[in-house]
DNA sequence: CAATTAATGCGACTTTGATCACAAATTGAC
DNA sequence: GTCAATTTGTGATCAAAGTCGCATTAATTG
């Protein structure tokens, strides 16, 4: 991290006193289909699913976005539109300002710098995993290596293995790791059958991760 | 970009100072496999292709690196390794620095900081455009997807059509796209012999742009 | 400019995972 | 809590692309 605590925190301070606050519930769409962002957001608290809808009307997950995260990251910069939606998988907590606000502070504060940048490195290095991810020839595989790369970023240690409190649907696996729901379906249905790993619509749990690493060597 | 001109400048003009200069022919490496980077590179001139290799001892194109550019983004922000291969696609002179005076640098110049917040974003963009485009079900749309997005950064508008001048295997497209080299050489030669592009092993020509596009409507 | 190495072309065959089609289960809304 | 909507489970069938094998062509190097 680049970023020094105090620079998150005047980051935070920042979104706090000059946006304006928004609370949503799980699943309320915070940027729609079709809209064009109206502010960037910072996520206080929760969690955000950022995904788009292929051509053949399936959800594309991208990225799930949590607490002290902004969004869209790259619109937000750039003025780049792409045609992403925002979902809360929680309740969320955010603070948005315009654009032009965001650019403004950005570029008279260097402070704001370092943790725009650690956050961008950071989207950048997961993308870079889901790429790697993909050298996996199965999809058993690439479920799995998607589920431990999850566990990194969400995954909390219990007694009964690594949760990853997360809402995913087979589907949301399916997208990210490039085959279909029902494929995914069957993959985990027999994951869950060994005894790795269970995986509900709330959560999943991975109860064997040495287990579950071993199908990658 | 949010970075002008003149930060741009002294960016180069900082690396050329106290950077070493190094030249590479075409295919030479400039980090081999299994080495840890020796410092953070920049490119004044050329092509630097980044790639790693599967468990299937197969090369898996990352993304092709070119002028003004710095790699490892990564390692060079936060340390963490990678087993990223970086070879010379074409001659190329790049100035290299100790990851320390690196960082010293950037955490002094405010200045600085915008040319690589501009570097990171557009890669974590990169990323996400070859994210999207495996949302094509066939091999041949996301061949065409692929090379369009390739067009975006090093296509040039010629009298024969959108000439790309970098020079890709078809393993390379393949492990773009992923598909394997065989299918790739089909769907290749099967989009030549319809007169839509032209594929050889240093440049591609898309001769029917329009008609590529079709492809992914 | 040979000779060696690397990359491409393509046939024949196989397989993984896509597709289609519902039933069952789970979740959310009223 | 009940009903509707969403999500998941799974069988049967099929095809797109993977695998294997080797000939041909192009590029590199001494």
């Amino acid at each position: 991290m680049l970023a020094t605590l105090k620079q998150t925190a005047e980051l935070v301070e920042f979104f706090r006193v000059h946006g304006v606050k928004q609370t949503f519930k799980k699943n309320d769409f915070i940027i729609r289909p079709g809209d064009s962002p109206s502010g960037v957001f910072f996520i206080y608290s929760g969690l955000v699913k950022a995904y788009d809808i292929t051509k053949y009307n399936e959800e594309n997950l991208l990225i799930i976005r949590k607490q002290d995260e902004i969004f869209p990251l790259i619109w937000a910069f750039t003025g780049h539109e792409h045609n992403i939606i925002y979902q809360a998988l929680a309740p969320t907590v955010t603070f948005q300002i315009s654009r032009k606000a965001f650019l403004d502070y950005i570029k008279g504060s260097a402070d704001a710098m370092f943790p725009m940048l650690d956050m961008t490195l950071e989207m950048y290095r997961l993308h870079g995993e889901r790429i790697l991810n993909l050298e996996y020839r199965t999809v058993r595989e690439r479920i799995i290596s998607f589920l431990l790369t999850m566990s990194q970023r969400f995954g909390k240690q219990t007694d009964a293995g690594l949760l990853i409190e997360v809402p995913l649907r087979h589907q949301d696996i399916a997208s990210s790791v490039n085959a279909t729901r029902e494929t995914t379906s069957r993959e985990l249905s027999a994951l869950e059958r060994k005894g790795l790993l269970e995986n509900k619509q709330s959560f999943t749990l991975l109860k064997d991760v040495e287990a579950l690493k071993k199908y990658l060597a």
